[in-house]
DNA sequence: TTGGTCTAA
DNA sequence: CTGTTTAGACCAA
């Protein structure tokens, strides 16, 4: 038996009873001027800069003050709280901190860029404003006339998540304000704690100062993950094609299962509160508790034979009482908390407790008993005037719940069936479309419920005085940057649309202008492919260089490890930087060919890295989190079609560097890039690079390593590419083979491998470089160490393809002479190796110094690469595309099947002519996912839109054609000649 | 493409 | 003193 979390109140909250959340209680008067008409409802006005400037409350602040430290209430449970008295403790934490201090310089970037919109908005005319209403309201017209508020949309919202999952399984946590995460940051917070002004996002030693008693748990993803996915499982029963946001929250659509369960029997529709196994499974849930894998298993189990339906077992006391505990208390906990005047005005609100209303048709199945139904709903007390009319019914005994056939019954079904299986509430929110269902997840949230009715009225109403802040995709800056507008309220939105066009981009103000008539997307789609994969790390700071490539290094095998599962590749690499002042910079950098190593990988991060060093130079480069992204991936179809790989593979694989023992059977040459002689322009002195006292000597080591890797015949062409690479490779691999009993355990939980792992993974690879170089003497500290493994690395690059000259001098050679290509043995260098060598030189002018000095002693052999390359002859192109010259020239390929000569500027291009020669199935796939993709970018324009995003955003890239971008806009919206014209002016 | 910003959970 | 991680969208250059 539990008292609600929120009773009891023997805590010192901090909480004023009658305040209502307000942020900013400042008004603006909405000013309307006569005049306007718009052609359809709201009274429009287009307000006088004079007025808006007037009511902008970022020129009335105070300069001092950084908002932006402020606590949020804008997340449930927050209501009421003495905001003041938090965010004095807030500001008193945080004064003085570089975050601090970081804020502060952010809030003043916002604030400029809200100073320019003005001077732009002052520089409008009014016949200006007047066009674009005029051209505004052809589009409100529009979609006025596309409303559609036939679907039923629900947003589930599971509540207070992590935190839920926590107290479930540690009952000693319920009475205690808690929160998961760590003295850093946390993730989230139980209601209790919420009430000290505790929330997600704040670091826990500030939740520390708020609420002294404030318990940390540190967070268990793996369990979250085991209950999303009985959560999901739930949800695919109504809605095969829901789309959920994260472990927590999912989309789904009710329409079709709607019709479905209309002619669903009563029985169907009724479920047990918890079967016997059931809870003889919770029971052992919870002993295992202490051990984490066991219960996980459980979870598991009663997943599988949960449902419900008809299941037999004898129902047990325990249960019922389990259910008290949860739906019970909850609503006893809300009429005490929630602030009574405020939550009751809202006329929607017995909505949660009156399925009726609107489910008088079908209830005839159903058992009534208006009590029992009563007590389901979140508000008991508001006893509905027609309790005959109840589409849903608790049996008399408790042990059954029948429900109605209205989709507000059918969501409290959903919400009772996760309840009973997970042990955990959820609060759903339903509307026409997603962007109102998720603003009502949130509205009845701790274990309630809202819906819209789907009525053009009703969803105004519901978004008359709606705080902007609340759509999902307004966040602070944007909040701010309407509030100088005046606009705070969706009402205010619409009435300012005019300005709304004319300042922001089409995107934007279209996307507010949806809002603003309370329109979203109407049906939910799952994300597509995913379109990068990163990891990241904060640390506690590093500058020394040595150190962040090490880190640099543990990131790119995580990554490497990541992709790996997904069997993903990808062409752009990018490094994200915070230095210790919270300064985020990133760096990217993009290859021609797709990548998925962590060598591949890493050679492109550390450049951009070492990039960053230099620049700094003199001063350290001081970060506090290092991350790294792989993005542009390679059609996925390539990849998922097979291991041994399709035509297209085969080629492709040569450029894909594929690790796999999977031997290409074309010969592939590696082709000298030209991009090393454009490096050569490169002015760096390769020592200064690294600051590695021992190049040298590192030189001799890998030539050591490496002895004849060129000869190497074609069938180790993986193994030799391995030790091809040198130190780098081979204590990659090395590592990756250690680091994975580490890792294996808390892999799945990226957020939970910590610092621990990295320790482990640098230790590993010092002690591999130290083992196949330590012959060399002078590796004594770690930093020395890092620094020969980068120059380890480097030195590789150059010397490998060319054995003969590393030898016969110390200069390092670059990877390619004549004879490397011309001899066909050369191919054996296709591989990995030989493909890292090319990146690493494209990218690292600074590498190349001294290969520079010996492309000017070769420059012969040097002009005659670049004839080969600018005019690549028989097979050898397949490497061609290896070769990582820019982009911007063409190059003339021979297709080696049908011999055609041709120009090509990417290595697409090539493919897809090998591709057309050799197998005209693959040539015809492609080009209908080229039809398709064009189709369905039109279509998207009109009718499609994310739960996320309002607009179009396939579009865009779908084409190679950068002009085809211009079009996106006509082709769905009014052309914005008004809109254009201003741009232009703006500009000039 | 690249780099920066914003958003959200 | 002390503020995460991941992914996507948009925008400007
Ligand atoms: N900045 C954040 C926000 C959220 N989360 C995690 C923890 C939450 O439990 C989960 C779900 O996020 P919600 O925003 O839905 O918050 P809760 O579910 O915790 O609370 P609520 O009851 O308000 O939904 O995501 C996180 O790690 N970091
Ligand atoms: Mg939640």
């Amino acid at each position: 038996m539990n008292t609600p979390p929120s009773r009891g109140l023997d805590w010192k909250e901090i909480h004023v009873d009658e305040e209502e959340e307000d942020d900013e209680n400042w008004a603006m008067p909405a000013s309307t001027l006569p005049g306007q008409a718009g052609h359809f409802t709201s009274p429009l006005s287009v307000p006088s800069s004079h007025q808006i400037i007037s009511g902008n409350k970022d020129l009335q602040l105070d300069n001092s003050r950084v908002s932006s430290m402020d606590l949020n209430t804008n997340k449930a449970g927050m209501e009421g709280l003495d905001k003041e008295k938090i965010n004095k403790i807030i500001m008193e934490a945080s004064k003085g901190s570089r975050f601090y201090d970081n804020q502060k310089k952010r809030e003043k970037q916002t604030t400029e860029r809200i100073n320019k919109m003005m001077e732009k908005l002052a520089q409008l005319t009014e016949s200006e404003k007047q066009a674009a209403l005029t051209q505004v309201d052809e589009m409100v017209r529009d979609l006025e006339l596309s409303r559609d508020l036939s679907r039923i949309i629900v947003h589930l919202d599971m509540d207070m998540f992590y935190a839920a999952v926590e107290m479930r399984d540690d009952p000693e946590l319920q009475e205690k304000p808690m929160a998961v995460g760590g003295m850093g940051m946390l993730s989230t917070s139980n209601y209790k704690a919420r009430r000290f002004g505790v929330r997600a996002a704040m670091p826990g030693f500030i939740g520390k100062k708020l609420c002294p008693e404030l318990v940390l748990v540190p967070p268990h993803f793996d369990k979250y993950r085991a209950v999303s996915k009985q959560v999901r499982e739930i949800l695919a029963e109504y809605d095969p094609n829901f789309c959920p946001m994260s472990l927590d929250e999912a989309y789904f659509d009710l329409t079709e299962y709607l019709e479905r369960r209309r002619r669903m029997s009563a029985e169907e529709r009724t479920y047990l509160y918890c079967s016997a196994e059931d809870h003889g499974q919770v029971e052992d849930e919870k002993k295992s508790t202490s051990d984490k894998a066991a219960n996980n298993v459980s979870i598991q189990e009663r997943t599988s034979d949960e449902d419900g339906y008809g299941s037999s077992g004898d129902y047990q006391h325990q249960s019922s009482s389990g259910v008290d505990r949860s739906l019970f208390t909850s609503v006893s906990k809300k009429q005490g908390e929630v602030t009574s005047g405020k939550v009751l005005s809202v006329p929607a609100e017995i909505q949660v407790k009156s399925p009726r209303r609107h489910g008088n048709t079908n209830n005839a199945s159903s058992l009534e008993d208006s009590r029992s139904e009563a007590e389901w709903d979140e508000q008991p007390e508001q006893d509905v005037e027609d309790e005959d009319n109840t589409c849903g019914t608790k049996r008399q005994d408790g042990r059954f719940e029948t429900f109605g056939v209205t989709c507000e019954e059918v969501v409290r079904e959903i919400r009772f069936r996760i309840e009973q299986k997970t042990k955990l509430t959820a609060s759903a929110g339903i509307a026409p479309n997603c962007m109102l269902a998720k603003i009502c997840s949130d509205k009845n949230k701790p274990n309630g419920q809202y819906r819209i009715q789907p009525s053009r009225e009703d969803v105004m109403d519901f978004i008359r005085d709606l705080s902007i802040r609340k759509i999902s995709g307004i966040g602070k800056v944007t909040e701010r940057m309407l509030s100088a507008l005046g606009i705070q309220t969706c009402t205010d939105l619409y009435q300012q649309r005019a300005l709304s066009y004319l300042l922001f981009s089409q995107t934007s103000s279209s996307h507010f202008l949806h809002i603003s008539l309370g329109l979203g997307s109407t049906h939910v789609e799952r994300d597509g492919e995913r379109k990068s994969m990163s990891t990241e790390r904060t640390f506690k700071e590093i500058s020394i260089p040595s150190e962040l490539y090490s880190k640099c290094m543990e990131l790119c095998e995580a990554l490497a490890e990541d992709l790996k599962k997904e069997q993903i590749q990808g062409k752009t690499v990018t490094v994200k930087l915070k230095t210790v002042n919270f300064e985020v910079k990133s760096r990217a950098s993009s290859l021609k060919v797709p990548v998925r190593s962590s060598q591949e990988i890493f050679a492109i991060a550390r450049d951009l890295i070492r990039t960053e060093i230099r620049a700094c130079h003199p001063q350290p480069l001081r970060l506090r989190l290092m991350g790294v992204r792989l993005s542009s991936f390679q059609d996925a179809s390539k990849l998922s079609r097979s291991r041994q790989g399709t035509i297209l593979d085969m080629f492709a694989k040569k450029q894909s560097n594929n690790p796999q023992p999977v031997t290409t059977p074309t010969p592939d040459c590696t082709e000298p890039t030209m991009g090393l002689l454009e490096e050569s322009t490169s002015n760096n002195s390769f020592s200064g690079s690294v600051g590695t006292p021992g190049e040298v000597s590192d030189v001799s080591r890998i030539q050591v390593l490496v002895p004849n890797t060129k000869v190497s015949a074609p069938d180790t062409e993986i193994l030799t590419s391995d030790t091809e690479d040198g130190v780098g490779v081979s204590f990659d691999n090395k590592e990756r083979v250690e680091k994975k009993d580490v890792v294996s355990g808390s892999k799945k939980a990226p957020e939970a491998r910590d610092s621990t792992q990295s320790a482990v993974g640098v230790g590993v690879s010092v002690n591999r470089v130290d083992r196949s170089v330590s012959s060399d003497t002078e590796l004594s500290s770690e930093q020395t160490f890092e620094s020969a493994i980068t120059a380890a690395n480097v030195r590789t690059s150059m010397t490998i393809s060319n054995p003969h000259h590393s030898q016969s001098h110390l200069e390092p050679r670059l990877p390619f002479c004549e004879d490397d290509f011309v001899s066909g043995r050369e191919n054996e260098h296709s591989s990995i190796a030989d493909r890292e060598e090319h990146t690493k030189q494209l990218y690292h002018p600074e590498l190349l110094s001294k290969s520079e000095i010996f492309n000017q002693e070769n420059n012969q052999r040097v002009d005659k690469l670049l004839k080969m390359n600018s005019h690549a002859k028989s097979d050898e192109y397949g490497s061609e595309c290896t070769s990582s010259v820019e982009a911007e020239a063409q190059r003339m390929l021979t297709c080696p099947i049908c011999r055609q000569e041709r120009a090509y500027s990417t290595l697409e291009g090539l493919n897809q002519h090998i591709d057309a020669c050799l197998n005209k199935s693959a040539i015809k796939e492609m080009l209908h996912r080229d039809k398709s993709r064009s189709f369905s970018s039109s279509n998207n324009q009109l009718t499609k839109s994310g739960p996320k995003k309002l607009h179009s955003r396939k579009r865009s890239n779908s084409g190679s054609g950068s002009s085809s971008s211009k079009k996106k806009r006509s082709k769905s919206t009014p052309c914005r000649t008004l809109y254009d014209f201003f741009q232009k002016k703006d500009n000039h």
